[in-house]
DNA sequence: TCCCTTAGTGTAGAAAATACACAGTATATT
DNA sequence: AATATACTGTGTATTTTCTACACTAAGGGA
């Protein structure tokens, strides 16, 4: 089938960047790695990519096997292909980054045994990592601070139904910044976004909050409209 | 060296889209296929990644052999993994935009011999692409859109020293919309990026304008200040 | 000198961003 | 029942940025 192309002598991986947000922290996905080289370092997790199937499937596919989630919001990050990244070859690897809803207890239920090591480490407070990933999982960071800024990926890491609270902590934890509340709640519902809901939040020993949804109909209405945020 | 990795066996490539401004038009760069497949169509310029160079290594000789240009603006798009997408086989491709100014007169000179075959195309005039290299146009095409909003990329395709006038057209071209002159000037001027030189614009049979260099060294200090252009 | 073409300039009104403080309400505690 | 606690939810005035808009200045060509 490819005999009339050259073969390139490499190995061709996926790494995923999985983010998810719990007990007020930013956390991402890692996995304590049982062999070398790196062995006992932390690592993003990644795989090879099958032979039959396209990057982005890769990609899923990965993230699948590590949380038994599927339907996740995945983009494709960078690919980093310098020569001397893996000590052991030349590889090179496609970078995703993921978003998902931790829902409170909600367990990671991972269809891959390999995936029994992985664990959310809050972003604040990462190990060295293995390989390149430190570099890696710096450039997911910027990228979805850059992107909070002008589209709605926020609301994938939150449960469906959310107080405006817990959005505006969420936005300042990833762009690392306080926001005015006041501000912050007159812009976003400006945006026409959000849904509010009939229901409070439950459970709190003080007044509760409304709880909204993301309304992703009206969202798309506005034709990704670009939401930004200053202060 | 490689032999406890799992080969890919595949074929990996990079595809550049590499811009200019010449004569009011914002052109890229093409070669015309004289094999199957897809011989007679245009496509974009690319070739296979070689074994011991990193991908942006790769990304800039490919430019170089085209061009015979170093040190021009790139930066990698994104990376294109569908399984069907050539028709031979399984191609990975990871794809570049690139800037350069063409000044007028300067002709292109091609280091490999197959560059004979390169010719700039408008993009508004643009044939059916070989591949699926229409789709990686158009996604370069929204990433220098988006990128000139926040950031001096613009200037890689003007000649050193220009007018105004010229810088504002290239964002009108690029952002396909009309800009108001005093706002644009204001704004511009106003980012405190640009040196005013003591040179005119020459060969004009009307008010000569005043020149303007991109000053690198305040942009610097800026820290990478966003620009932004609404209108 | 006149004509043509583009350069270069200011201001007022609208919209968006910012800064800022307290009363309301649910629950827990005594 | 009263009180303490903790967070919700709201408005306005000021500053800054954005937008719309039109004429004179300068240089070259006829």
């Amino acid at each position: 089938m490819q005999e009339n192309l050259p073969k390139f002598d490499s190995v061709f991986t996926i790494d995923c960047v999985i983010f998810g947000f719990d007990e007020g922290e930013l956390k991402i996905l890692l996995i304590e790695r049982n062999e070398e080289p790196f062995k006992g370092w932390w690592a993003l997790p990644g795989y090879y990519v099958e032979q039959e199937e396209s990057i982005d499937h890769g990609a899923g596919r990965i993230l699948y096997e590590l949380t038994g989630l599927r339907d996740i919001y995945m983009e494709q990050l960078y690919t980093f292909g310098d020569v001397d990244r893996h000590p052991q070859g030349r590889v090179i690897t496609v970078a995703y980054f993921a978003m998902i809803r931790l829902n409170g207890q909600k367990e990671l239920k991972p269809v891959n045994t390999y995936a029994r090591k992985a664990f959310w480490h809050p972003v604040n407070e990462l190990p060295k990592l293995a390989y390149d990933h430190t570099k890696i999982f710096e450039r997911s960071l910027e990228k979805i601070r850059r992107k909070i800024s002008y589209q709605p990926i926020a609301f994938e890491l939150l449960p469906e139904k959310f107080t405006l609270t817990q959005l505006q902590h969420l936005y300042e934890l990833i762009l690392n910044t306080k926001l005015d509340k006041r501000n912050f709640r007159k812009k976003m519902l400006n945006y026409g976004i959000l849904k509010e809901l009939d229901e409070k939040q439950r459970g709190v020993s003080y007044r509760a909050a409304t709880l909204y949804k993301f309304d992703k109909r009206k969202y798309a209405r506005l034709f990704q409209k670009e939401l930004s945020f200053n202060k």
